[in-house]
DNA sequence: GCATTTGGGCAACACTCCTGACTAAACTGG
DNA sequence: CCAGTTTAGTCAGGAGTGTTGCCCAAATGC
């Protein structure tokens, strides 16, 4: 809780820090830019600089600044600073990035896996992958699209959520190609990242991200951070009791078997025939569609109670489907203590919201090193 | 986010801090014990106390050391530091309390209200403790008995909420007396932050607190701190939809109405009528424990989807009832994803949970100035 | 009364950052 | 092409930290 224990190697590694994160900001500066950006003095940033080039973090690019005046060099982060890995796990298949930490992709891979002989061809992509990356990889990111056990990183199965990608261990699997920390969390609450960080809950400090596709799932946002409970499992949405087609009360993934909106054998939602219903003009998709709005909505007040949020987004395969948002935004007006709700905007929002704490992440540890 | 720009102004303020905060932790301290407790040499430690006592922080109280070896002095904090005002508002009454930067209560004042009078009664009162605290009140901490808007610190009207204590606005009646940031919560959020300090919570990172009096309240606690929500308004429950007694959907306070639970004329629960309910023995009585434990277990099953707490604690007047406590245990065991349920402990949860902010609150000031 | 023990002060040192002046190296304009 | 201008980077000096080690002061215990 207290400041660390002063005395002068904090001071200096404060500079160094104030350093590397122009750096990282600013992707190359020079000494006097950095004195000026920091508003450290120029003779403490030259000190800095020295340090960290003989550490190996930085190095003189060997660029020049052009213009009137003496030219300046231009300093960089070196090489050997890493990068990191950033994954998607969806029963679609696996995706890996490698990333630098100025945030650019520096390369990419995917996989398409069946059941059976997934986890050897995910583990052998994420290798690959990492082998890829120059100056080694620091630190991991995954998405994943079941529910995440918050302190083991392992996917568990709950009561009527459809089971997906299957008992995976997305950090033993990652462990064998890399070194560092590993932090899985579940593609919604990336998502939820991702809007707030640059999409249509920008800044906003607290809001919902309920995301409607095969599964169902919601992020919670409080105080600028996701919340993601004792066991990571909050928002994990399908067993909250709602309002069923004919009044009744009914946990929000039985109204869609009682609307036949689920896959056969499974628990999943039948995505396609859905939409059919969100495109269609007649009189029963309406009534399908006010019965999936008002089961969301029953879902939007329960959160509205309980978190206070101050906008609700939808996102996901037919979350954000005009016709839905239009329906949803519609009957929730008639509830009591009712509150805004936007489509999602961010593409590959799960990939947004984990590369970006990503880079974050191989930040702090270069900075930390 | 990035800390501080280094200087060495920056180390000088975190020696003083450490200082400060060690003297604040254990009352009185001679300069070797403050070096060997925060770690930093005997000179700089005895070059931060002069200063410190020179800014009038600090006294040298007169008490010596006994023992072996020369005897040394003691130090601690100057009267002039101020205290902070600690305030209860509840449609019962007002009550103030002057604590100063130890936790120690220094003086206590109780009025009891009626609806007319009582915001002149609730002010004076107030500035009566205000007066009386040494060396000035810097600060007020404010717990209310009714939802409070997060921006203004003003009590709030909620549909089917029972309006008990009058659209008041603490903060214009304390800003009259005293100068300084006046912080305003719910008394529940209060209380949850006791149990979590040293009740039954203690150390728990995730929890909801539900308090269950004539108003109908929760807490949620998330990664450590309550979550109050955009408004201020998280776990404002009483609109919440459950299980009502014949099995449809209703929302909490309903239940009670339903139940012929509630006040006449008010939303407000009749607390008499149930506790009557709570320790007969019939077969009417065990009816409406169980209606009551089937409409609270829908609170908590929502709860746990949307925050998913390690803990439900149960307080207020009949919430931490032993007989409602086991028909709630017993109700909860049935459902999915149950999780433990336990009784409030802290006696006055609500003016322990405010004191403990206050106290935080005048150390940051002291430390800050 | 003397040895022991502990609190506190002093001086020297190491280190950090800053200011102000200086040098170095590029461009600009005649 | 050369002097003037402009900007990057360095140097020297100084102020202010925190630390170590040693000393003195003052209390207890025998």
């Amino acid at each position: 809780m207290s400041s660390a224990k002063p005395s002068l190697e904090l001071l200096r590694s404060l500079t160094d820090e104030h350093v590397l994160r122009a750096v990282m900001e600013r992707g190359r500066l020079t000494r006097t830019e950095i004195a000026s950006l920091t508003g450290i003095s120029k003779p403490t940033i030259s000190d800095s600089v020295r340090r960290l080039t003989e550490a190996g973090l930085l190095v003189d690019t060997g660029e020049r600044t052009t213009g009137r005046g003496r030219a300046g060099s231009y300093y960089s982060l070196s090489e050997d600073c890493g990068s990191a890995l950033v994954c998607s796990i969806t029963p679609h298949g696996v995706l890996g990035e490698a990333v630098d930490a100025f945030g650019r992709v520096l390369s990419r891979s995917h996989a398409v896996l069946d059941r059976a002989a997934g986890r050897e061809r995910a583990a052998d992509t994420l290798a690959e992958v990492a082998a890829r990356a120059p100056g080694g990889v620091r630190c991991a990111v995954v998405s994943a699209a079941d529910p995440v056990d918050r302190r083991t990183g392992r996917l568990v199965q709950l009561p009527d959520v459809p089971f997906l990608v299957g008992d995976l261990d997305p950090v033993s699997i990652l462990s064998r190609s890399i070194e560092g920390p590993i932090l899985v969390d579940n593609d919604v609450n990336w998502a939820a990242r991702a809007e707030r960080q640059g999409g249509c809950a920008e800044g906003v400090d607290d809001f919902v991200y309920v995301h409607l596709g095969e599964g169902l799932g919601c992020a919670v946002v409080n105080d600028g951070d996701v919340r993601r409970g004792h066991g990571g499992l909050s928002g994990e949405i399908a067993h909250l009791w709602t309002e069923g087609p004919d009044g009744a009360a009914l946990p929000l993934t039985e109204v869609f078997a009682a609307l036949g909106l689920r896959r056969d054998g499974s628990t999943a939602i039948d995505v396609e025939a859905l939409q059919k219903f969100l495109d269609a003009d007649d009189a029963e998709a309406a009534r399908v569609r006010t019965a999936l709005a008002r089961a969301i909505c029953g879902v939007l007040s329960a959160a509205v109670t309980l978190v206070d949020p101050r906008l609700a987004v939808l996102g996901g395969p037919w979350g954000a489907h005009p016709a839905m948002l239009a329906v949803i935004t519609e009957q929730f007006a008639t509830c009591a203590r009712s509150i805004p709700v936007v489509a999602a905007t961010v593409p590959e929002p799960e990939l947004a919201g984990a590369r970006a704490h990503a880079v974050e992440d191989l930040r702090a540890l270069i900075i930390g090193s």
